[in-house]
DNA sequence: CTTTCATCTGACCGATCGGTCAGGGTCTGA
DNA sequence: TCAGACCCTGACCGATCGGTCAGATGAAAG
């Protein structure tokens, strides 16, 4: 039988991102997470080396997505980066809606810091993605707005399941994303099912 | 000839203005804010009762402007209410995205003080109206994405005119608003030329 | 010259922050 | 029984925060 072994890491964990999502990663004290854990500041600092280690095992699932999503679309240009932008954030944005939440605001900041280095540049890349790589200005503003509104914006949702905030936001991208019909010819068409 | 007297009190406002917009409020001090002035942050205190009262006054136009629009929504309905919202926040966000860019994950917060205590209705009602006062999942999901992510987002383009910003951002809500064609039979179309 | 007033400042305050440290329990394996 | 690893803690640290206060300065008014 298991012994019911405290996990402090985990609980730490967790009540770390029920106040993040509160109160943001700079409003909310190592303290306040102790207080809510039952434990001492000390033994905080005692499972992760700093408070900033604490964000980092705390985002890193989502970020390991995002990279990989970043992959996936190295290669792809027009229509085809659109589609898979959308549907990769869209996914994303809905899978880890909390974590996203606690990234409210503190971004500059944070993306400093050697963690969260290249999310600022996959980003970047994402949202060129989502613009289907054309330098037009509506297309570049569409493709931020979506991405900053989508992030900021999932989080509010609690009532709705995954399934139907998810197809609800790739409805809306789909809809708002300026189309790119027009681009300089270079193939035809390449969304062909090429999965 | 004027004297070239020393307008502490505005100077103190913009260096505020400039501060937050980089740094945030809570991420800039009255140290940070004094030091860009050149004076010291007792003179930052002589001139503002405290610091959330600097950033009300940074605030207000916009707060008006604000609560203006809200005036005219009230009683507009459908794709009336819909483009009247989308008109006039998208003008506000342009106009004022310096302003609205300090307030960057500050809300929570920031609304429970009382010099900001109605802003929080505010919008919401104005996200009721973008979406066409529909209660449908998708209208309310695209209306939060488009107001958050304008606001996100707006600050972002410095280097596009405000006429440009304004007309792209003004093309993209009319395209990823969801239409409210199928509304309850109130009437068939209230939009005639009524102003 | 004296008074008055607005402006400005250095010194200081209590609170809170992230983080350190020496040491106290507790369990386990030798 | 003892050594050592692991877990946890209270006390403490320096830094920084928003804010207070008595007093210096200087120009205008009497």
């Amino acid at each position: 039988m298991v012994r019911a072994v405290p996990d402090t890491h985990g609980e730490i964990l967790a009540a770390a991102a029920r106040q993040f999502t509160v109160t943001g990663y700079r409003g909310t004290s190592l303290q306040d997470i102790a207080r809510e854990v039952g434990c001492s500041k000390a033994t905080v600092l005692y499972h992760f080396a700093n408070k900033e280690a604490l964000l980092a095992e705390l985002m890193a699932p989502a970020i390991e997505v995002l990279r990989s999503l970043d992959e996936q679309l190295t290669g792809l240009t027009g229509a085809a980066a659109q589609e898979v932008a959308a549907q990769g954030f869209v996914d994303l944005a809905v899978r880890f809606r909390q974590e996203i939440a606690v990234l409210r605001g503190e971004f500059p900041e944070l993306l400093c810091q050697p963690a969260f280095a290249h999310i600022q540049e996959i980003s970047d890349r994402l949202r060129d993605a989502l613009a289907g790589h054309s330098d037009r200005p509506g297309a570049r503003i569409a493709a931020l707005v979506l991405l900053a509104g989508i992030s900021e914006a999932c989080g509010e949702f609690a009532d709705i399941t995954d399934d139907d905030l998810r197809s609800a936001l790739l409805t809306l991208v789909r809809r708002a994303v300026e189309p790119v019909d027009a681009l300089p010819p270079q193939q035809p068409t390449t969304e062909d099912k090429d999965s």
